[in-house]
DNA sequence: CGCAACTCCTAACCCAGATCAGTTTTCCGC
DNA sequence: GCGGAAAACTGATCTGGGTTAGGAGTTGCG
């Protein structure tokens, strides 16, 4: 396989595609990707892909299946930082910190590429260009994770959990899967409790009022929106910090 | 001045001094570094930094005064995501992305470098080895925020103000502005109360309790540290996820 | 096939922290 | 040293969401 091959295909990767939404790339530095991206891994639900307090550990790029991040507390509860769609690269501060300081558990079935600490920052030297690309999709998910603490210390129980779906719905829509009418969700409500900062019984609770109120309904797996408009008006979502509008760089 | 004593000189700067404990950089690089930092810029209190929504905005290196981003929510309120010290960053995202998605306001009288976004990226070019101590900075950041996130989502009121007067005061004698004593803090309840997600009047309370019980003062803008080790094991806290540990990288 | 483990769902009760409605203290400019 | 405005502080009351304690499907696996 010569060079543009390998350009074109990994081109069409997920992660390829959100990067290549900011900042051009040319066949060359698409080619030094590509080789970041050989080691392919299968993780099985219940085994986690990354541990807290560890050292050594590997970065991943999502290509399949869902995972979340997530913190132990002493107590023994736990709180999810943040949900990995296909296309997201994940553990990068497990790899720049010495030990990772968090954990990250498959939700689903995962295939994933493995990242090595010296390959990425081998890259780097080679084309600068991707470094900003990994900066930007670094701050795009710190944005998340930012907007996700605005949910917990600002928002409702309601629109917090509103705002969550409607945020995964953009997200998902992205990569192509999911549209405005709604998306397949595997996420069990106990998971969706633990992101929220919420019991699972309250979940449950504003699960069914969101339902019966007609503004979304996530029933057997299956996240659909019933009133796209209604739901971002209560819930206050902007997606302005998902920064889609397209290439920055020349 | 030639290229060395520019180097000398731009070392001792807490920002740089932080970088230094992760990468090592060379000379030349701390030239490049220099460069990016020559426009210094003094900010009042009661003018915004940096505002949400905008375009072309600048990022900046905080390099004296204490500064705070913020997000405003449509109901009026608001959620403080970060509180910056001297030799933090700021506005990273507010560069890389196309419209600013927060604010950033003084909260002491504030002098900073300008850091342009061009400018940034052209070192970066310049330098791989800068490129990566800055996603190491901006990924310290982000585990400082996830930190945030826990402490909203998971932890009591009491536990989550211990632990945020012990991670300001963790960071705070990294730059030498504080010991395992105390540290001077200029920020009000009603600052605290938006960083913490809870009410002005609750954050009161939980002060004069943590008082009472011989854990922290905070009063007259000092915070002094009663019971040390015992406020670090009432909140679980962990400084691991500051990374304090020493170069990483050759 | 049958038991175990999950997940979803519900009702009753309770408490941490919000809200409301102030008073007092500190700070700062004139 | 005085007036005005933040900031600090307090008590009373209310409520969003936690906790406890279940039951009722569903999936999977030995």
């Amino acid at each position: 396989m010569n060079e543009t091959n390998v350009a074109l295909s990994i081109q069409d990767s997920p992660f390829a595609r959100k990067l290549l939404a900011f900042v051009r790339l040319s066949d060359a530095d698409l080619a030094i990707m590509s080789d970041l991206y050989r080691r392919r891994r299968r993780f099985a639900v219940g085994v986690d892909m990354i541990h807290q307090g560890q050292t050594d550990q590997c970065a991943y790029v999502l290509a399949s299946g869902w995972a979340c991040s997530y913190k132990l507390l002493p107590g023994g509860g736990r709180q999810i930082v943040d949900i990995q769609i296909p296309g997201d690269f994940l553990g990068l501060r497990s790899i720049l910190f010495r030990t990772s300081d968090h954990n990250v558990e498959p939700i689903t079935p995962v295939q994933a590429s493995e990242v090595r600490q010296r390959d990425l920052i081998a890259a780097f030297s080679q084309t600068p260009r991707l470094a900003t690309a990994v900066l930007w999709a670094a701050s795009r998910d710190e944005a998340m994770v930012v907007e996700h603490l605005v949910d917990l210390g600002r928002r409702t129980a309601t629109e917090r959990t509103a705002h969550f779906l409607l945020e995964l719905g953009a997200r998902l829509r992205l990569v192509g899967l999911g549209d405005r009418k709604g998306f397949l969700c595997p996420l069990s409500q106990y998971r969706l409790a633990d992101t929220l900062g919420l019991s699972a019984v309250h979940v449950n609770r504003v699960l069914r009022e969101l339902r019966e109120e007609g503004l979304v309904t996530f029933q057997k797996g299956r996240v659909v929106f019933d009133d796209f408009d209604a739901l971002v008006e209560m819930s206050g979502f902007d997606r302005a910090y998902l920064d889609h509008e397209g290439p920055l760089l020349i």
